[in-house]
DNA sequence: TTGAAAGCGCTAACAG
DNA sequence: CTGTTAGCGCTTTCAA
C-alpha cells in the first residue's frame, strides 16, 4: 500500500507538503496542492490511520462497550451514540461483552492499547475491569448501570421508581400475587428493579414471598424456565413483573406454554418497549427506557468528557414511562 | 500514560528487553521477566497498541460491518463472527451503516485507515465503496449480499430458492391472491426474494400482478405502509411474503389496524426467524436463515483469507427453511 | 511557502 | 541472553 513517500516522490515534494496539502493545511501552493491530490489519487493513496494517531496522540474512535446485542434496548442506545458521536466525526466501534465479564474486559483492553479516544460502556463487570478503564485515564461515560466502585459520568434510567410504578399499576388492577423475574443479583438494573418491585408491594401494605421472585441471566432461556418454575408453584402469580424485553421473550413462552393467556390469566408488565411487544396478544404493557436518549446524551458527555477532561463527574438519571396495554388489564 | 521506555527504565533494562520479556519471547532471562513485570504493574504500563500495529505492520482487529444493527438476523451474525474471530484473538470491531451508503462508506475508510487485519461486510452500498475496499489490499468476505461488481469471499443464503418454496407453500395451502412486501430495488436479497416468489407464482400457472409487490426499505415504518397500501387495494392479498422480519412488524401493524388475522385472513410468511415469531398469535410461519453460522464461515473464510491472500475466492451458499407455523394456515 | 529532520512507541534485526 | 539501532508512516517544529 502506497505511503507517503510514495506519493511525495511521485509529485516531487515533501512529505511534509503531502501532509499539509491533504489536511487542507492553507500554507500550500495552490499548484502543489493539484499535484499532491493527483499523485495521492493516481496511487491510491490512503494515510495510515496508525501512524497518524500515534504521532498525533489522538484517535477519532470511541468504543461502546454494550452488554447484549441482541437486546433491542442495548442497540437503541447504540443508535443514539452512533448518531451523535458520527455528527461530531468519531467513529464508533462497538463491542459485544454479552454479559460476559471476561469478554467485556477483553474489549476495555482492546479499546484501552487503541488508544480510542473515549469508552461508552454498559458495565457488566468486576470492579477491576472499571478500575483498568478509569487508571488509563480514557475518558469513560456508564450507561444503564453504575461503573463498579468508580466515578466517572454517568447516564440512568430511574429504574426501580419505573418498577415500583408498574407494580403499582399491577396492584391497581387487582392482581393479588404478583412476581418477578429479573436478572441476577449483583447486577444494578436487576437490583433496582427487583427492590422497586418490593417498594410498590410493600407500599400496598403487602408482604413479598420469596417464592414470587426469580433470578437469572438477562436472557431468554432463563427467563423461560423462571417462568415455568413460577407457574409450577403450588400458589403461582396472578401476575408478573419481568426484567427486560428479552427475558419477556421466554416468560410469554413459559404462558404459552400453560396455556395461560397475558392479561386475563397472568398480568405482564416487562421493561423495554420491544418493537414486538404492540404485535403479541394482548399487547405487552411496558416501562418504556428512553434509550435512544441514553445514547445521545451519553455521547455528549463523552465528547465534552474528552475535550475538558477537569471537572467533576456527573450522574444524569432519566425516567422510564410505564406504557399500559393489554397485558396488565384483567379486562 | 507510562511507556516502555518508563518501564525499561524503571527495571533497569532496554526497552529491547522490556518488549520481549512482555511478548513472552523465551529468551530472557526469569530474573529480568520478574523485574521488568514488576516495573510494568508499578507503573500501570498499557502498551500502545497503535505503535505496536504500526511496527509490526498487523493489527489484532476485524471489522464487522452490518446493514442493521436493530435487525436480529445481523446481530445474529455478529454472534457468529464474534465467537470466531475472538477463539482465534481478534476483537471484533462493529460498524452499524444503517442500510446508508454514505454511512458505510465512512465506515470502510475508517478501517481501511486503521488497518484492520480484515473486514466481513454485509454490503448495503454502491460499487465505488466496494472497489474502495478491494483496492486497499484489506482482506474481505461479503455476508448475506454479493460484493457489488467486486469478487470476494461471500457468504450467501439461497434466498430466491427460499422465497419461492415458501410462496408454493402459500398456493399449497389455497391462497390465491399472493402478495409481496420486499425490499428496495438494487438490493441483492430483496431483488431475489422478489424473484424467487415470481418463480413460485409462475410455476403454479399463475400470473404475478405488479399491484400485489410492494417495494421499500427493509424497515417497520415503511413496511406498515406498504402493508396498508397493499390491504387497500381493490383485490386485496390474501396472502403476503415479507422480505425480512423487521418489515413483519410493519405488516403485521398495518393488519391488526385492519383487524385482519393472520393465517385465516391473510396467510403470511416473513424471511428471519426473530425471537418473537413464535410469540404472536397465530404464530409466525418463517424462512429460518442461519445466521449464526453466516458469521462464524464468515469469520472463517476471513481468517484463512487474512493467513493465505492468494488463492481464489469462493463463495458458499447455505439453505434457509422454511418454518410453518400458524400464519400461513388456513385451520 | 517549502523542506529537513525529529520523534510518537514499539519491535526486530544485528551485534556482542 | 541483552543492548544498540533502525524504522514502521505520519505530523510538526524549525530553518531556510
Amino acid at each position: 500500500m502506497a505511503t507517503i513517500s510514495d506519493v511525495a516522490a511521485l509529485a516531487g515534494v515533501s512529505t511534509a507538503t503531502v501532509s499539509r496539502a491533504l489536511n487542507g493545511k492553507p500554507t500550500v501552493a495552490p499548484d502543489l496542492v493539484a499535484r499532491v491530490l493527483a499523485a495521492a489519487a493516481e496511487l491510491g493513496y490512503r494515510p495510515n490511520g496508525l501512524a497518524r494517531s500515534l504521532r498525533r496522540q489522538v484517535t477519532a474512535v470511541v468504543a461502546l462497550v454494550i452488554s447484549d446485542v441482541e437486546n433491542p434496548f442495548f442497540t437503541a442506545i447504540a443508535r443514539g451514540v452512533e448518531d451523535t458521536a458520527q455528527a461530531a466525526g468519531y467513529s464508533v466501534m462497538l463491542c459485544n461483552a454479552d454479559e460476559d465479564a471476561v469478554k467485556e474486559r477483553q474489549y476495555v483492553d482492546a479499546a484501552v492499547q487503541e488508544r480510542v479516544a473515549g469508552v461508552i460502556i454498559s458495565p457488566t463487570g468486576t470492579p477491576a475491569t472499571a478500575a483498568a478503564l478509569l487508571d488509563s485515564g480514557t475518558p469513560v461515560v456508564a450507561v444503564d448501570r453504575p461503573l463498579a466502585g468508580a466515578r466517572c459520568d454517568t447516564v440512568l434510567v430511574d429504574s426501580r421508581l419505573a418498577a415500583t410504578q408498574a407494580t403499582e399499576h399491577l396492584i391497581a388492577q387487582g392482581y393479588q400475587r404478583i412476581g418477578c423475574v429479573t436478572g441476577p443479583a449483583g447486577v444494578p438494573t436487576a437490583d433496582d428493579r427487583l427492590a422497586g418491585y418490593h417498594d410498590g408491594i410493600a407500599a400496598a401494605g403487602r408482604r413479598v414471598s420469596q417464592r414470587l421472585v426469580r433470578r437469572c441471566e438477562y436472557k431468554a432461556a432463563g427467563a423461560e424456565r423462571a417462568g415455568e418454575s413460577l407457574l409450577g408453584e403450588r400458589e403461582p402469580p396472578d401476575a408478573i413483573l419481568v426484567g427486560n424485553s428479552v427475558m419477556a421473550v421466554g416468560v410469554l413462552k413459559a404462558l404459552a406454554r400453560g396455556a395461560l393467556r397475558p392479561g386475563r390469566d397472568v398480568g405482564i408488565v416487562s421493561f423495554d418497549d420491544a418493537p414486538w411487544a404492540t404485535l403479541v396478544d394482548p399487547p405487552l404493557t411496558v416501562v418504556a427506557q428512553p434509550a435512544y436518549e441514553i445514547g445521545t446524551l451519553a455521547a455528549d458527555m463523552l465528547l465534552a468528557r474528552i475535550g475538558t477532561r477537569g471537572d467533576e463527574p456527573k450522574t444524569a438519571t432519566l425516567n422510564a414511562r410505564l406504557l399500559v396495554r393489554g397485558s396488565s388489564r384483567r379486562h
